[in-house]
DNA sequence: AAACAAACCTGTGCGC
DNA sequence: TGCGCACAGGTTTGTT
């Protein structure tokens, strides 16, 4: 589900409404959501521990605490953190529940029916044993300021075709399947196209379209589905979903051509939407 | 190296 | 109404 836009909605919320506050107790349920490490390691780690900060990377939130350690979620295609009241009743599929001291009394829930999403507690100076993905991962466009420079030499420098990528999380990290036919569709680029043979106009409108929606996404709370299974810490939904030219809207009318069909395809096993007339 | 497919899970929406 | 199938925001792994 969520992409570097709605993940960036969830920092937000954290930075709001976590940081600062002590976790005093943690309950897990599945322990498939802590499979990196344990049950108990993740209870060991986070019960006294402060949040001092609310950070990302692509789609990882990182949370340093005040032990030294930092936490780490993944919210996967289903995962949602969710700020509530004490002792309010819990969603299903509610898997690890953090309760914060102070006044209100409130719980941080990770909640994830498919359970792809996990949560652990690791010591940064083992990052590369305990979460090895993060050394890997590209520029993250928003958080790293990624500069047409920086796109145009990650582009040119294999042949790949450009939907895989800007989907792949080691090149630029944070785009996921909605934010990538948009950018394309709002460039006029196709999906299959080779990166090496994208001209220097287009990498320079499609590094504009990718910065722009991604930066307006986020303004936008980022984008909640028919489904409604992402919103943010407080419950909230996104409004970018009222914004999309071509995710999920095959079958309907180019809103830039006016003239066009959005089409839907299926692309390295994802469900790819563009405009056969003003994507080239 | 790049392109696929499958795997990990549960829920929902659709056609019949 | 009920059933079965397709499909879903992500990432890793293994195979051509």
């Amino acid at each position: 589900m969520p992409e570097l836009p709605e993940v960036e909605t969830v920092r937000r919320g954290l930075a709001a409404q976590v940081v600062g506050r002590r976790i005093e107790r943690v309950e897990v349920g599945r322990e498939r959501v802590v499979r990196r490490t344990s049950r108990q390691a993740l209870i060991d780690g986070l019960t006294g521990a402060t949040v001092v900060a609310a950070g990302r990377r692509g789609k990882y939130l990182l949370c340093p605490l005040d032990t030294g350690d930092e936490l780490m979620v993944h919210l996967r295609m289903s995962g949602r953190l969710l700020v509530a009241a004490a002792g309010q009743e819990r969603p299903p599929h509610t898997h690890v529940v953090m309760h914060l001291a102070g006044l209100p009394a409130q719980e941080l829930w990770f909640v994830d029916p498919r359970t792809f999403g996990e949560v652990v507690v690791f010591d940064p100076a083992h990052v590369a044993e305990q979460v090895p993905e993060l050394a890997r991962l590209g520029v993250d466009p928003i958080a790293d300021g990624m500069t047409r420079a920086q796109f145009a030499a990650l582009v040119r420098a294999r042949s790949r075709q450009i939907k895989a990528l800007l989907l792949d999380q080691h090149v630029i990290t944070g785009i996921g399947n909605i934010y990538c036919d948009e950018s394309l569709h709002l460039a006029g680029v196709r999906h299959d196209r080779a990166s090496d043979r994208v001209t220097p106009r287009e990498i320079t409108k499609l590094h504009a379209a990718i910065m722009e929606v991604l930066s307006e996404a986020i303004e936008s709370g980022g984008s909640t589905l028919a489904d409604t299974q992402y919103v943010g810490v407080d419950g909230v939904a996104g409004w970018f979903q009222l914004h999309h030219r071509v995710y999920d809207r095959a079958g309907q009318r180019c809103l830039s051509c006016s003239k066009g069909n959005i089409v839907r395809v299926d692309f390295g096993g994802r469900g790819t939407h563009f405009c056969p007339r003003c994507q080239k």
